[in-house]
DNA sequence: ACAAATCCCGAGTGGTATGGTATGATTAAT
DNA sequence: ATTAATCATACCATACCACTCGGGATTTGT
């Protein structure tokens, strides 16, 4: 069980946006560039993370990515699941038809249901503020020992 | 972000050998009648639980598969890991070789280390213990109100 | 001895998802 | 007009998934 590079180039996309959060509209390029990402698959990810509302874009030269919410509402299951669909451990629980014979009443269900609930827990407690806050702090902490620490 | 077939079906194997424990060597391919999976694929499934030490096999006619465990003691996080390998959001968690460029200071690989922590805590608080007395309650519950609950 | 039941093993396969490229259109600043 | 950027769509190679197939090897009943 392992994230696809959408959620996780996506996370990185999100969360360069946010140390930028202020500088205005960020080109995809510079974003790119810094997180080492293919630009056109980079549009891609972005382009659906636009749709779901949580960047908002300027078009034409100048232009580029901003965060449409706070970071500290957005959190990194927001992001994920905005790419990769929702966490669905087994058909039955996240889709509408369950195609399992075992119909309605199956303990396995249950028991995909409350990992799923588990989670989307996890995921959601985590914001790009959160994640902000740690890169500074790290950063300090390089400094103070004499590393550079790479966001 | 799902579990693939393997996982899914491991657990529900899993769990179907969890109800027959002390029945002696339960055949797969009631296993697989049972729980409506292919025989053959299910054979590569637990002949991999039997290599990880989760499962015993006794061959030849009246043969079949029993726990090598407590039901107390196997938890859904130990049947996922074994069928799809670690819990890894990204390859610099789970993997050796650290192929990002950001090398060893990376701020989200911190972020997607807690994840994986926090999934794993998820997935091994549900033992196979658990799911055997939720299916014992659901079927009591079932017997009370007057419908059948399918194990 | 023989047949049936069962586990064991490896190779092949069609379909789908992943991780991108390629090409071009549209919009806006200079 | 030119350049910088987002938008949109189509395409593609590869890998992985979810099996199937074809056979062994081993044990038990008769």
């Amino acid at each position: 069980m392992k994230l696809s590079t959408k959620g996780r180039y996506g996370v990185r996309a999100m969360f360069d946006l946010a140390l930028h959060e202020g500088d205005g509209p960020i080109p995809l390029r510079s974003i790119a560039e810094r997180q080492n990402i293919s630009e056109h698959y980079l549009e891609q990810l972005i382009s659906t993370l636009r749709n779901e509302g949580f960047v908002e874009s300027v078009r034409g030269a100048h232009g580029g990515y901003m965060l449409a919410k706070n970071p500290e509402e957005i959190t990194i299951g927001h992001i994920i699941r905005a790419l990769e669909g929702p966490i669905s451990l087994a058909d039955c629980v996240a889709g509408e038809e369950s195609n399992c014979d075992r119909s309605s009443n199956c303990v396995v269900e249950l028991v995909w249901n409350q990992v799923k609930e588990g989670i989307d827990e996890v995921l959601d407690s985590i914001t790009l503020e959160d994640i902000r806050q740690e890169a500074i702090n790290a950063k300090q902490e390089g400094e103070q020992h004499g590393y550079m620490y790479h966001i």
